[in-house]
RNA sequence: GGCGGGUUGGCGGAGAGGUUACGCAGCGGAUUGCAAAUCCGUGUAGACCGGUUCGAUUCCGGUACCCGCCUCCA
């Protein structure tokens, strides 16, 4: 059995990673709010998270790995969204998160085992809520429902902050009905104008961190392997997350081994509309960067560390890919190589595991590359789509043939003008041609103008 | 102010206390009518200052600079 390594954020350490049931291991990451567009730093964790699932799955079995990926539904920054906008926020949400799966899709993630979504489980956080406050943990004022931060010794414990440090620094403002500043909001009223579900303190929502405490306890349990997210998320989101949880079940452990993606950059700036360097995954896809170039740069970098997004790693990437698609393409799917799952085995390698694939393609062992590549989710029929030839072979070939004899004479005559003017023009198609000692072929690259090489045909191979 | 992270060759980016990362680009060569592609060869880099060690880019401490979180955020 392949031992798996990973680190752990609550320590800092990389840890042997020993599943609670082998036989169902179980993982839980953060997923999007659904009013905008998935930008391309929400598109990190989905890929991070998506080799892992694949990983585990390898290890352990596709049937004994249990993902869940909550959707969240229910968010003032919707509700502003149908404000401005006049729309139902139904309509919104259901319509953002269609566009989040085609994103998703795009960049080959598999679709978690759940995705559950705030608003199916408003039933089980409000009885989470209720056994807070039966247990000293909460507490109702105004209206709301408080989580009360100073009844639990830990918090703090995973972001290494001690409660008396953030008050010191805080910057958040104190609602005159907080007992302490930093507790946090589980449930607050909703005007008649907003989204509201009834409960023992009137119709009101979940504020934003119970309802991963709620959803992941239904379908996970009180404890369970892995819980994962963005690093931003480690404080407050994950740190309320494990407070409320450990209160309401102390009996269970709640995630056992913490994950967190570092932040992604573009240009080496945080991505900002202010900076004018923001853009969803959409905005890529549409400028005609393919899906599976944009998983290959967000994998080139080890997740722990800052990513930087820029133009020229995609296009390095994207000619890379096109090699790799070369080779691959005329072989079967053969099993990963060995060295390819200890690498990613060994906290997520995927810089080494691609090293890997350098290697791999350079030797021309297109089944282990091709094998190897899908567990980084690379190299799929899907994803590849992008760099099949685009041009016709029959015309291609009945072009080489001629240029083939057009070299015969040239090198008779010694008037190579034709033969060059032929290159140049195909060239610009994006067609490569390649002259050994006795032919001439063709090779299509990732630009070919298909229209503009049937022209050429017309003309040079009637 | 509090907490955390980073600094590797022209660029990107890993692992490992002592032996080539790897990719891209560059350079030299083979090949070619010329190119392209391919093949071969080629780079003692590790912010700075100390310490530990036979030996550190890799461990420890300090300095500088950069970044993130502390407020919605992946």
């Amino acid at each position: 059995m392949t031992t798996i390594r990973l680190t752990n954020t609550r320590t800092r350490r990389k840890e042997l990673f020993e599943p609670i049931d082998p036989g169902n291991v179980r993982m839980y990451v953060c997923g999007p709010t659904v009013y905008d567009r998935a930008h391309l730093g929400n598109a990190r964790p989905v890929v991070v998270f998506d080799v892992l699932f694949r990983l585990l799955r390898h290890v352990y079995g596709a049937d004994h790995v249990t993902y869940v990926r909550n959707v969240t539904d229910v968010d003032d920054k919707i509700n502003a969204r149908a404000a401005e906008s006049g729309r139902d926020i139904r309509a919104i949400t259901e319509e953002t998160l269609r566009w989040y799966h085609e994103d998703m899709d795009a960049l080959g993630a598999l679709r978690p085992t759940h995705e559950p979504r705030a608003t199916e489980w408003i039933g089980a956080m409000i009885a989470m809520i209720g056994t807070l406050i039966d247990r000293g943990h909460a507490y109702e004022a105004a209206g709301h429902v408080l989580f009360r931060v100073r009844s639990y010794r830990d918090y703090g414990a995973l972001s290494g902050r001690s409660v008396d440090d953030m008050i010191a620094g805080a910057r958040v403002e104190v609602a005159p009905f907080k007992e302490d500043p930093l507790d946090f909001v589980l449930w607050k009223p909703s005007d008649p104008s907003l989204p509201g579900w009834e409960s023992p303190w009137g119709r009101g929502r979940p504020g934003w961190h119970i309802e991963c405490s709620a959803m992941s306890r239904a379908l996970l349990g009180d404890s369970f392997d892995i819980h994962g997210g963005g690093l931003d998320l480690q404080f407050p989101h994950h740190e309320n997350e494990i407070a409320q949880s450990r209160c309401a079940h102390p009996e269970g452990g709640f995630a056992r081994l913490w994950m967190h993606n570092e932040m992604l950059l573009v240009d080496g700036r945080k991505m900002s509309k202010s900076l004018g360097n923001f853009f969803t995954v959409r905005d890529l896809l549409d400028r005609g960067v393919p899906g599976e170039v944009i998983r290959f740069v967000l994998l080139s970098t080890h997740y722990g560390r800052p990513m930087d997004w820029t133009d020229a790693k995609a296009r390095e990437a994207q000619e890379i890919l096109f090699r790799w698609h070369e080779i691959a393409r005329q072989a079967p799917e053969g099993p990963p190589h060995p060295e390819m799952v200890d690498l990613l085995a060994d906290d997520l390698n995927t810089a080494g595991a691609i090293a890997l694939l350098h290697r791999l393609a350079g030797e021309g062992d297109g089944a282990a590359l091709r094998g190897s590549a899908a567990l980084l989710g690379l190299l799929g029929e899907e994803m590849g789509r992008w760099a099949e030839p685009k041009a016709d072979g029959d015309l291609l070939a009945r072009l080489a043939q001629t240029l083939t004899q057009e070299r015969v004479r040239a090198r008779q005559t010694r008037d190579f003008s034709t033969l060059d003017r032929a290159r140049q023009a195909l060239t610009e198609a994006g067609i490569e041609v390649r002259m050994t000692a006795d032919a001439v072929t063709l090779h299509p690259g990732p630009g070919t103008d298909p229209a503009r090489l049937r022209e050429l045909a017309a003309e040079i191979a009637p």
